[in-house]
DNA sequence: GCTTGTGAAACGTTTCACAGCA
DNA sequence: TGCTGTGAAACGTTTCACAAGC
Protein backbone atom coordinates (compact mmCIF):
# COMPACT_ATOMS: atom_id res chain seq x y z
CA UNK A 1 0.00 0.00 0.00
CA UNK A 2 2.59 2.71 0.93
CA UNK A 3 4.61 3.42 -1.70
CA UNK A 4 8.43 3.99 -1.55
CA UNK A 5 10.81 4.11 -3.73
CA UNK A 6 13.67 6.56 -4.20
CA UNK A 7 17.09 5.94 -2.34
CA UNK A 8 17.61 7.88 -5.17
CA UNK A 9 21.34 7.07 -4.62
CA UNK A 10 24.36 6.11 -4.98
CA UNK A 11 26.69 3.88 -3.35
CA UNK A 12 30.37 3.52 -3.11
CA UNK A 13 31.95 0.61 -3.42
CA UNK A 14 34.93 1.54 -1.27
CA UNK A 15 35.00 1.81 2.43
CA UNK A 16 34.27 4.81 4.26
CA UNK A 17 37.72 6.35 5.73
CA UNK A 18 36.75 5.48 8.99
CA UNK A 19 33.71 5.12 11.15
CA UNK A 20 32.14 8.40 12.42
CA UNK A 21 30.46 5.80 14.59
CA UNK A 22 29.06 3.70 11.74
CA UNK A 23 25.71 4.71 11.35
CA UNK A 24 24.51 1.88 8.56
CA UNK A 25 24.62 3.66 4.90
CA UNK A 26 20.67 2.76 4.17
CA UNK A 27 20.22 4.75 7.39
CA UNK A 28 22.14 7.62 5.43
CA UNK A 29 19.74 7.38 2.76
CA UNK A 30 16.59 7.15 4.54
CA UNK A 31 17.19 10.19 6.47
CA UNK A 32 16.96 12.14 3.39
CA UNK A 33 13.70 10.94 2.48
CA UNK A 34 12.45 11.66 5.75
CA UNK A 35 13.78 15.28 5.20
CA UNK A 36 11.62 15.55 2.03
CA UNK A 37 8.30 14.11 3.93
CA UNK A 38 9.04 16.36 6.54
CA UNK A 39 9.48 19.49 4.13
CA UNK A 40 5.98 18.67 2.47
CA UNK A 41 4.50 18.41 6.18
CA UNK A 42 5.94 21.98 6.76
CA UNK A 43 3.87 23.28 3.78
CA UNK A 44 1.12 21.84 4.96
CA UNK A 45 1.81 23.49 8.13
CA UNK A 46 1.35 20.18 10.00
CA UNK A 47 3.38 20.61 14.09
CA UNK A 48 4.43 17.11 14.46
CA UNK A 49 4.07 13.84 13.06
CA UNK A 50 4.85 10.45 15.26
CA UNK A 51 7.27 7.46 14.13
CA UNK A 52 4.19 5.52 12.39
CA UNK A 53 2.51 7.92 10.77
CA UNK A 54 6.35 9.16 8.73
CA UNK A 55 6.74 5.72 8.41
CA UNK A 56 3.75 4.93 6.84
CA UNK A 57 4.31 7.50 4.21
CA UNK A 58 7.33 5.91 3.14
CA UNK A 59 6.02 2.23 3.29
CA UNK A 60 8.63 2.17 6.28
CA UNK A 61 8.23 0.49 9.96
CA UNK A 62 7.75 3.13 12.73
CA UNK A 63 10.91 1.09 14.23
CA UNK A 64 12.76 1.88 11.63
CA UNK A 65 12.68 5.48 11.66
CA UNK A 66 13.00 5.91 15.44
CA UNK A 67 16.03 3.74 15.04
CA UNK A 68 17.76 5.83 12.05
CA UNK A 69 16.88 9.11 13.87
CA UNK A 70 18.77 7.58 17.25
CA UNK A 71 21.65 7.31 15.16
CA UNK A 72 22.20 10.82 15.57
CA UNK A 73 20.18 11.77 18.83
CA UNK A 74 17.25 11.83 20.42
CA UNK A 75 14.73 14.21 18.57
CA UNK A 76 11.47 12.95 19.67
CA UNK A 77 9.00 13.77 22.00
CA UNK A 78 7.36 10.72 24.31
CA UNK A 79 3.29 11.16 23.56
CA UNK A 80 4.10 14.07 20.93
CA UNK A 81 6.24 12.62 18.31
CA UNK A 82 8.42 15.00 16.39
CA UNK A 83 8.20 18.55 15.89
CA UNK A 84 8.48 19.00 12.10
CA UNK A 85 10.34 22.28 12.55
CA UNK A 86 12.80 20.88 14.72
CA UNK A 87 13.37 17.75 13.25
CA UNK A 88 13.92 19.57 9.55
CA UNK A 89 16.65 22.06 11.33
CA UNK A 90 18.22 18.61 12.86
CA UNK A 91 18.24 15.99 9.85
CA UNK A 92 19.62 19.37 7.60
CA UNK A 93 22.66 19.74 10.12
CA UNK A 94 23.29 15.86 10.20
CA UNK A 95 23.49 16.08 6.26
CA UNK A 96 24.97 19.53 6.07
CA UNK A 97 22.39 21.44 3.81
CA UNK A 98 22.55 23.83 6.77
CA UNK A 99 25.27 25.29 5.09
CA UNK A 100 25.91 26.62 1.18
CA UNK A 101 27.96 24.54 -0.85
CA UNK A 102 29.37 25.58 -4.34
CA UNK A 103 29.77 23.00 -7.08
CA UNK A 104 30.73 23.53 -10.49
CA UNK A 105 29.72 21.33 -13.54
CA UNK A 106 31.64 19.74 -16.38
CA UNK A 107 29.56 18.67 -19.59
CA UNK A 108 27.24 21.51 -21.12
CA UNK A 109 25.41 19.40 -23.19
CA UNK A 110 21.71 18.20 -22.91
CA UNK A 111 21.56 16.73 -19.46
CA UNK A 112 23.97 19.61 -17.91
CA UNK A 113 22.41 22.00 -18.75
CA UNK A 114 18.52 20.98 -17.77
CA UNK A 115 20.63 20.44 -14.52
CA UNK A 116 21.87 23.46 -14.45
CA UNK A 117 17.83 24.86 -14.71
CA UNK A 118 16.93 22.54 -12.00
CA UNK A 119 15.83 25.27 -9.08
CA UNK A 120 16.25 21.67 -7.04
CA UNK A 121 19.14 22.50 -6.65
CA UNK A 122 19.63 25.77 -5.39
CA UNK A 123 16.53 24.91 -2.65
CA UNK A 124 18.89 22.66 -0.85
CA UNK A 125 21.43 25.25 -0.80
CA UNK A 126 23.68 24.14 -3.68
CA UNK A 127 25.06 26.74 -6.00
CA UNK A 128 26.45 26.07 -9.25
CA UNK A 129 29.35 27.98 -10.00
CA UNK A 130 30.78 27.13 -13.25
CA UNK A 131 30.58 25.17 -16.45
CA UNK A 132 33.15 23.72 -18.22
CA UNK A 133 33.31 21.77 -21.45
CA UNK A 134 36.03 20.90 -23.91
CA UNK A 135 34.16 21.92 -26.97
CA UNK A 136 35.92 25.12 -28.47
CA UNK A 137 32.66 26.04 -30.36
CA UNK A 138 30.90 26.04 -26.80
CA UNK A 139 33.14 28.15 -24.99
CA UNK A 140 32.72 31.53 -23.67
CA UNK A 141 29.09 31.22 -24.48
CA UNK A 142 26.35 31.96 -21.99
CA UNK A 143 24.52 29.13 -20.85
CA UNK A 144 20.94 30.79 -21.52
CA UNK A 145 19.43 33.56 -20.92
CA UNK A 146 18.67 33.56 -17.18
CA UNK A 147 21.91 32.29 -15.71
CA UNK A 148 25.12 34.66 -16.06
CA UNK A 149 27.51 31.64 -16.57
CA UNK A 150 29.66 31.25 -19.46
CA UNK A 151 31.07 27.99 -20.36
CA UNK A 152 34.90 27.82 -19.59
CA UNK A 153 37.63 25.99 -20.66
CA UNK A 154 38.78 22.79 -18.69
CA UNK A 155 42.46 24.72 -18.15
CA UNK A 156 40.61 26.73 -15.79
CA UNK A 157 39.04 24.14 -13.28
CA UNK A 158 41.92 24.34 -11.24
CA UNK A 159 41.97 27.84 -10.85
CA UNK A 160 38.07 28.17 -10.16
CA UNK A 161 37.97 25.36 -7.54
CA UNK A 162 40.62 27.06 -5.73
CA UNK A 163 39.72 30.52 -5.55
CA UNK A 164 35.70 30.08 -5.41
CA UNK A 165 35.99 27.22 -3.13
CA UNK A 166 34.19 24.73 -4.69
CA UNK A 167 33.96 21.41 -3.46
CA UNK A 168 31.25 19.41 -5.35
CA UNK A 169 31.75 18.38 -8.96
CA UNK A 170 28.65 17.18 -11.55
CA UNK A 171 30.32 15.51 -14.08
CA UNK A 172 27.87 15.58 -17.54
CA UNK A 173 30.33 14.23 -20.11
CA UNK A 174 30.49 11.31 -22.41
CA UNK A 175 31.23 7.93 -20.25
CA UNK A 176 34.68 7.91 -22.17
CA UNK A 177 35.45 11.10 -20.76
CA UNK A 178 34.44 10.80 -17.96
CA UNK A 179 37.65 9.04 -15.77
CA UNK A 180 39.66 11.81 -17.41
CA UNK A 181 37.63 14.41 -16.14
CA UNK A 182 37.21 13.04 -12.92
CA UNK A 183 41.20 12.46 -12.48
CA UNK A 184 41.40 16.43 -13.38
CA UNK A 185 38.97 17.76 -10.66
CA UNK A 186 40.31 15.67 -8.02
CA UNK A 187 43.44 16.77 -8.86
CA UNK A 188 42.54 20.25 -8.89
CA UNK A 189 41.19 19.73 -5.40
CA UNK A 190 37.53 18.96 -5.58
CA UNK A 191 36.19 16.82 -2.68
CA UNK A 192 32.95 14.69 -3.76
CA UNK A 193 31.55 14.05 -7.36
CA UNK A 194 27.98 13.43 -8.68
CA UNK A 195 28.69 11.16 -11.92
CA UNK A 196 26.05 10.76 -14.62
CA UNK A 197 28.19 9.48 -17.50
CA UNK A 198 27.60 5.53 -16.95
CA UNK A 199 31.18 4.13 -16.39
CA UNK A 200 32.14 3.44 -12.89
CA UNK A 201 34.51 5.87 -12.01
CA UNK A 202 38.11 5.56 -9.53
CA UNK A 203 38.68 7.79 -7.22
CA UNK A 204 40.84 7.77 -3.88
CA UNK A 205 39.19 6.94 -0.33
CA UNK A 206 39.41 10.83 0.13
CA UNK A 207 36.99 11.78 -2.38
CA UNK A 208 33.18 11.13 -2.10
CA UNK A 209 31.64 9.58 -5.22
CA UNK A 210 28.15 8.83 -6.52
CA UNK A 211 27.18 8.11 -9.62
CA UNK A 212 23.67 8.12 -11.45
CA UNK A 213 23.06 6.20 -14.67
CA UNK A 214 19.60 6.85 -15.86
CA UNK A 215 19.94 3.82 -18.53
CA UNK A 216 20.23 1.70 -15.68
CA UNK A 217 17.60 2.79 -13.70
CA UNK A 218 15.21 1.90 -15.98
CA UNK A 219 16.79 -1.34 -16.48
CA UNK A 220 16.51 -2.05 -12.65
CA UNK A 221 12.87 -1.23 -13.10
CA UNK A 222 12.09 -3.16 -15.96
CA UNK A 223 13.92 -6.02 -14.11
CA UNK A 224 10.73 -5.70 -11.72
CA UNK A 225 8.01 -5.15 -13.70
CA UNK A 226 9.03 -8.54 -15.22
CA UNK A 227 9.13 -9.86 -11.72
CA UNK A 228 5.68 -8.48 -10.63
CA UNK A 229 3.99 -9.55 -13.90
CA UNK A 230 5.47 -13.19 -12.97
CA UNK A 231 4.11 -13.10 -9.63
CA UNK A 232 0.89 -11.69 -11.16
CA UNK A 233 0.02 -14.96 -13.58
CA UNK A 234 1.46 -17.41 -10.91
CA UNK A 235 -1.50 -16.36 -8.57
CA UNK A 236 -3.47 -16.34 -11.33
CA UNK A 237 -2.68 -20.30 -12.08
CA UNK A 238 -3.05 -20.73 -8.43
CA UNK A 239 -5.94 -19.24 -8.21
CA UNK A 240 -7.16 -21.55 -11.15
CA UNK A 241 -5.95 -24.37 -9.70
CA UNK B 1 41.56 2.05 -4.26
CA UNK B 2 39.03 0.78 -6.75
CA UNK B 3 36.07 3.11 -6.55
CA UNK B 4 32.76 2.27 -7.40
CA UNK B 5 29.46 4.10 -7.24
CA UNK B 6 26.35 3.98 -8.90
CA UNK B 7 23.39 1.68 -6.98
CA UNK B 8 21.86 4.41 -9.31
CA UNK B 9 18.62 3.26 -8.14
CA UNK B 10 15.76 3.17 -6.51
CA UNK B 11 13.78 1.06 -3.97
CA UNK B 12 10.37 0.12 -3.07
CA UNK B 13 9.39 0.16 0.14
CA UNK B 14 6.52 -2.34 -0.61
CA UNK B 15 7.07 -5.84 -0.61
CA UNK B 16 8.01 -7.68 -3.33
CA UNK B 17 4.79 -9.94 -5.17
CA UNK B 18 5.80 -12.92 -4.43
CA UNK B 19 9.31 -14.06 -3.68
CA UNK B 20 10.62 -14.66 -7.55
CA UNK B 21 13.37 -17.36 -5.61
CA UNK B 22 14.23 -14.29 -3.30
CA UNK B 23 16.85 -13.01 -5.17
CA UNK B 24 18.46 -10.06 -2.74
CA UNK B 25 17.89 -6.42 -4.13
CA UNK B 26 21.07 -5.31 -3.70
CA UNK B 27 22.54 -8.29 -6.23
CA UNK B 28 19.60 -7.59 -9.11
CA UNK B 29 21.50 -4.06 -8.25
CA UNK B 30 25.17 -5.23 -9.22
CA UNK B 31 23.85 -7.14 -12.14
CA UNK B 32 23.60 -3.82 -13.74
CA UNK B 33 27.00 -2.72 -12.38
CA UNK B 34 28.49 -6.14 -13.94
CA UNK B 35 26.77 -5.30 -17.19
CA UNK B 36 27.93 -1.88 -17.67
CA UNK B 37 31.38 -3.09 -17.26
CA UNK B 38 30.63 -6.04 -19.13
CA UNK B 39 29.83 -3.92 -22.09
CA UNK B 40 33.04 -1.57 -21.78
CA UNK B 41 35.36 -4.61 -22.18
CA UNK B 42 33.82 -6.11 -25.20
CA UNK B 43 34.23 -2.51 -27.05
CA UNK B 44 37.91 -3.66 -25.73
CA UNK B 45 37.92 -6.91 -27.81
CA UNK B 46 38.12 -8.80 -24.28
CA UNK B 47 37.10 -12.39 -24.25
CA UNK B 48 36.57 -13.01 -20.62
CA UNK B 49 36.86 -12.81 -17.25
CA UNK B 50 37.49 -13.61 -13.59
CA UNK B 51 35.10 -12.71 -10.87
CA UNK B 52 38.04 -11.04 -9.27
CA UNK B 53 39.15 -9.03 -12.15
CA UNK B 54 35.06 -7.69 -12.41
CA UNK B 55 35.14 -7.39 -8.73
CA UNK B 56 38.32 -4.95 -9.04
CA UNK B 57 36.77 -2.94 -11.37
CA UNK B 58 33.87 -2.21 -9.20
CA UNK B 59 35.35 -2.04 -6.26
CA UNK B 60 33.88 -6.01 -5.09
CA UNK B 61 35.16 -8.76 -3.50
CA UNK B 62 35.51 -11.85 -6.32
CA UNK B 63 32.98 -13.67 -4.06
CA UNK B 64 30.27 -11.41 -4.09
CA UNK B 65 30.42 -10.98 -7.73
CA UNK B 66 30.14 -15.06 -7.97
CA UNK B 67 27.56 -15.30 -5.62
CA UNK B 68 25.21 -12.70 -7.00
CA UNK B 69 25.86 -14.35 -10.64
CA UNK B 70 25.13 -17.52 -8.99
CA UNK B 71 21.59 -16.84 -8.20
CA UNK B 72 21.06 -16.52 -11.82
CA UNK B 73 22.49 -20.18 -12.41
CA UNK B 74 25.74 -21.55 -13.62
CA UNK B 75 27.75 -18.69 -16.44
CA UNK B 76 30.97 -19.79 -15.56
CA UNK B 77 33.81 -21.90 -16.45
CA UNK B 78 36.15 -23.16 -13.68
CA UNK B 79 40.06 -21.99 -14.64
CA UNK B 80 38.63 -19.73 -17.22
CA UNK B 81 36.31 -17.17 -15.83
CA UNK B 82 33.59 -15.48 -17.61
CA UNK B 83 33.19 -15.24 -21.13
CA UNK B 84 32.28 -11.67 -21.82
CA UNK B 85 29.85 -12.35 -24.54
CA UNK B 86 28.10 -14.40 -22.82
CA UNK B 87 27.76 -13.37 -19.54
CA UNK B 88 26.16 -9.98 -21.13
CA UNK B 89 23.40 -12.06 -22.82
CA UNK B 90 22.78 -13.53 -19.80
CA UNK B 91 22.60 -10.73 -17.92
CA UNK B 92 20.48 -8.88 -20.06
CA UNK B 93 17.94 -11.94 -20.48
CA UNK B 94 17.66 -11.63 -16.86
CA UNK B 95 17.00 -7.81 -16.23
CA UNK B 96 15.06 -7.87 -19.41
CA UNK B 97 16.84 -5.59 -21.68
CA UNK B 98 17.10 -8.56 -24.86
CA UNK B 99 13.63 -6.93 -25.62
CA UNK B 100 12.58 -3.83 -26.53
CA UNK B 101 10.72 -1.67 -24.02
CA UNK B 102 7.98 1.23 -24.80
CA UNK B 103 8.22 4.32 -22.77
CA UNK B 104 6.05 7.22 -22.48
CA UNK B 105 7.43 10.45 -20.44
CA UNK B 106 5.02 13.15 -19.03
CA UNK B 107 6.48 16.80 -18.06
CA UNK B 108 8.15 18.39 -20.84
CA UNK B 109 10.28 20.61 -19.12
CA UNK B 110 14.00 20.95 -18.83
CA UNK B 111 14.89 17.39 -17.36
CA UNK B 112 12.15 15.79 -19.60
CA UNK B 113 13.16 17.06 -22.77
CA UNK B 114 17.09 16.10 -21.61
CA UNK B 115 16.06 12.70 -21.17
CA UNK B 116 14.36 12.60 -24.69
CA UNK B 117 17.34 13.64 -26.31
CA UNK B 118 19.34 10.92 -24.32
CA UNK B 119 21.07 8.20 -26.21
CA UNK B 120 21.72 5.86 -23.54
CA UNK B 121 18.11 4.93 -23.30
CA UNK B 122 17.88 3.87 -26.70
CA UNK B 123 20.80 1.95 -26.46
CA UNK B 124 19.21 -0.54 -23.54
CA UNK B 125 16.76 -1.08 -26.13
CA UNK B 126 13.90 2.07 -24.57
CA UNK B 127 11.62 3.54 -27.28
CA UNK B 128 10.08 6.75 -25.62
CA UNK B 129 6.78 6.71 -28.19
CA UNK B 130 5.33 9.54 -26.70
CA UNK B 131 5.41 12.58 -24.84
CA UNK B 132 2.42 14.36 -22.69
CA UNK B 133 2.22 17.88 -20.84
CA UNK B 134 -0.58 19.54 -19.73
CA UNK B 135 0.60 23.22 -20.64
CA UNK B 136 -1.65 24.20 -23.61
CA UNK B 137 0.93 26.06 -24.59
CA UNK B 138 3.31 23.22 -25.44
CA UNK B 139 0.46 20.75 -26.46
CA UNK B 140 0.76 20.03 -30.27
CA UNK B 141 4.39 21.46 -30.02
CA UNK B 142 7.38 19.20 -31.25
CA UNK B 143 10.13 18.31 -29.12
CA UNK B 144 12.84 18.94 -31.37
CA UNK B 145 14.05 18.98 -34.56
CA UNK B 146 15.70 15.63 -34.71
CA UNK B 147 12.33 13.74 -32.94
CA UNK B 148 9.32 13.60 -35.13
CA UNK B 149 7.03 12.95 -31.55
CA UNK B 150 4.87 16.03 -30.63
CA UNK B 151 3.23 16.61 -27.16
CA UNK B 152 0.51 15.25 -26.57
CA UNK B 153 -2.57 16.19 -23.61
CA UNK B 154 -3.11 14.27 -20.77
CA UNK B 155 -6.16 12.85 -21.91
CA UNK B 156 -5.11 11.02 -24.40
CA UNK B 157 -2.62 9.18 -22.37
CA UNK B 158 -4.93 6.09 -21.70
CA UNK B 159 -5.46 5.98 -25.37
CA UNK B 160 -1.67 5.84 -26.35
CA UNK B 161 -0.39 3.57 -23.56
CA UNK B 162 -3.29 0.87 -24.50
CA UNK B 163 -2.95 1.03 -28.60
CA UNK B 164 1.00 1.43 -28.16
CA UNK B 165 1.78 -1.42 -25.54
CA UNK B 166 3.68 1.19 -23.20
CA UNK B 167 4.42 -0.85 -19.86
CA UNK B 168 7.21 2.48 -18.82
CA UNK B 169 6.43 5.89 -18.02
CA UNK B 170 8.37 8.40 -17.01
CA UNK B 171 7.64 11.18 -14.87
CA UNK B 172 9.53 14.07 -14.77
CA UNK B 173 6.36 17.05 -13.94
CA UNK B 174 6.75 19.12 -10.51
CA UNK B 175 6.26 17.50 -7.48
CA UNK B 176 2.87 18.74 -6.96
CA UNK B 177 1.62 17.14 -9.58
CA UNK B 178 3.67 13.50 -9.71
CA UNK B 179 1.10 11.91 -7.57
CA UNK B 180 -1.62 12.48 -10.06
CA UNK B 181 0.21 11.82 -12.97
CA UNK B 182 1.47 8.37 -11.60
CA UNK B 183 -2.51 8.03 -10.03
CA UNK B 184 -3.40 8.69 -14.28
CA UNK B 185 -0.71 5.99 -15.79
CA UNK B 186 -1.77 3.23 -13.12
CA UNK B 187 -5.38 3.40 -14.14
CA UNK B 188 -4.37 3.77 -18.29
CA UNK B 189 -2.42 0.71 -17.28
CA UNK B 190 1.31 1.12 -16.78
CA UNK B 191 2.81 -1.20 -15.57
CA UNK B 192 6.66 0.68 -14.14
CA UNK B 193 7.14 4.33 -13.19
CA UNK B 194 10.34 5.97 -13.50
CA UNK B 195 9.87 8.91 -11.36
CA UNK B 196 11.90 12.04 -11.41
CA UNK B 197 9.88 14.26 -9.33
CA UNK B 198 10.93 14.91 -5.60
CA UNK B 199 8.02 13.28 -3.74
CA UNK B 200 7.38 9.80 -2.67
CA UNK B 201 4.38 8.44 -4.34
CA UNK B 202 2.14 5.63 -3.55
CA UNK B 203 1.52 2.46 -6.01
CA UNK B 204 -0.48 -0.64 -5.98
CA UNK B 205 1.90 -3.41 -5.37
CA UNK B 206 1.38 -4.61 -9.13
CA UNK B 207 3.37 -1.16 -10.37
CA UNK B 208 7.29 -1.10 -9.80
CA UNK B 209 8.42 2.47 -8.88
CA UNK B 210 11.79 3.74 -8.99
CA UNK B 211 12.36 7.22 -7.87
CA UNK B 212 15.74 9.88 -8.89
CA UNK B 213 15.61 12.69 -7.07
CA UNK B 214 19.07 14.74 -8.17
CA UNK B 215 18.87 16.97 -5.07
CA UNK B 216 18.51 14.24 -2.77
CA UNK B 217 21.79 12.40 -4.62
CA UNK B 218 23.74 15.74 -3.91
CA UNK B 219 22.40 16.27 -0.14
CA UNK B 220 23.56 12.29 0.18
CA UNK B 221 27.01 13.31 -1.47
CA UNK B 222 27.72 16.24 0.89
CA UNK B 223 26.90 13.98 3.70
CA UNK B 224 30.01 11.85 3.31
CA UNK B 225 32.03 14.59 1.77
CA UNK B 226 31.70 15.80 5.24
CA UNK B 227 32.40 12.48 6.99
CA UNK B 228 35.40 11.96 4.99
CA UNK B 229 36.83 15.10 5.87
CA UNK B 230 36.26 14.96 9.63
CA UNK B 231 37.60 11.24 9.46
CA UNK B 232 40.61 13.14 7.62
CA UNK B 233 40.97 15.77 10.57
CA UNK B 234 40.67 13.11 13.10
CA UNK B 235 43.44 10.96 11.42
CA UNK B 236 45.63 13.88 11.07
CA UNK B 237 44.73 14.49 14.73
CA UNK B 238 46.21 10.58 15.38
CA UNK B 239 49.43 11.58 13.65
CA UNK B 240 50.10 14.54 15.74
CA UNK B 241 49.61 12.71 18.83
C1' DG C 1 48.58 -23.34 -11.83
C1' DC C 2 44.05 -20.92 -12.03
C1' DT C 3 39.08 -20.60 -11.73
C1' DT C 4 34.05 -21.30 -10.38
C1' DG C 5 30.11 -22.55 -7.27
C1' DT C 6 28.60 -23.10 -2.63
C1' DG C 7 27.77 -24.43 2.31
C1' DA C 8 28.92 -22.34 6.62
C1' DA C 9 30.50 -18.60 9.40
C1' DA C 10 30.67 -13.73 10.20
C1' DC C 11 28.71 -9.60 9.98
C1' DG C 12 25.14 -5.99 9.47
C1' DT C 13 20.36 -4.41 9.44
C1' DT C 14 15.67 -4.62 10.67
C1' DT C 15 12.06 -5.87 13.64
C1' DC C 16 10.31 -6.87 18.08
C1' DA C 17 8.94 -5.75 22.55
C1' DC C 18 9.02 -3.13 26.44
C1' DA C 19 10.72 0.39 30.02
C1' DG C 20 10.16 5.13 30.69
C1' DC C 21 8.00 9.43 30.02
C1' DA C 22 4.34 13.20 28.68
C1' DT D 1 -3.41 6.57 26.62
C1' DG D 2 0.18 7.52 23.16
C1' DC D 3 4.63 8.03 22.14
C1' DT D 4 9.96 7.62 22.02
C1' DG D 5 14.41 5.24 22.65
C1' DT D 6 16.72 0.95 22.95
C1' DG D 7 18.50 -3.74 24.14
C1' DA D 8 17.72 -8.31 22.25
C1' DA D 9 16.05 -11.41 18.82
C1' DA D 10 15.25 -12.30 14.02
C1' DC D 11 16.48 -11.87 9.61
C1' DG D 12 19.34 -10.91 5.50
C1' DT D 13 23.75 -10.20 3.21
C1' DT D 14 28.54 -10.70 2.65
C1' DT D 15 32.72 -13.06 3.32
C1' DC D 16 35.29 -17.11 4.03
C1' DA D 17 37.11 -21.38 2.73
C1' DC D 18 37.26 -25.29 0.09
C1' DA D 19 35.73 -29.14 -3.12
C1' DA D 20 35.50 -29.76 -7.95
C1' DG D 21 36.84 -28.65 -12.67
C1' DC D 22 39.69 -26.70 -16.50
Amino acid sequence: MAAESALPEFQSGQRPAAKPESVPAPAVGRLSLYLRELEALYRQERQTISSRQLGQALGLTDAQVRKDLAYFGQFGHPGIGYRVDELIARIRGILGTDRGWNALLVGAGNLGRALLSYRGFAQKGFQVVAVFDNDPAKIGKPIDRELRLEILPAERMEQVVREMNVQIGIITVPADAAQRVADDLIAAGIKGLLNFAPASLNVPETVALATVDLALCLEQLVFRVNTYQVAASARKANAGS
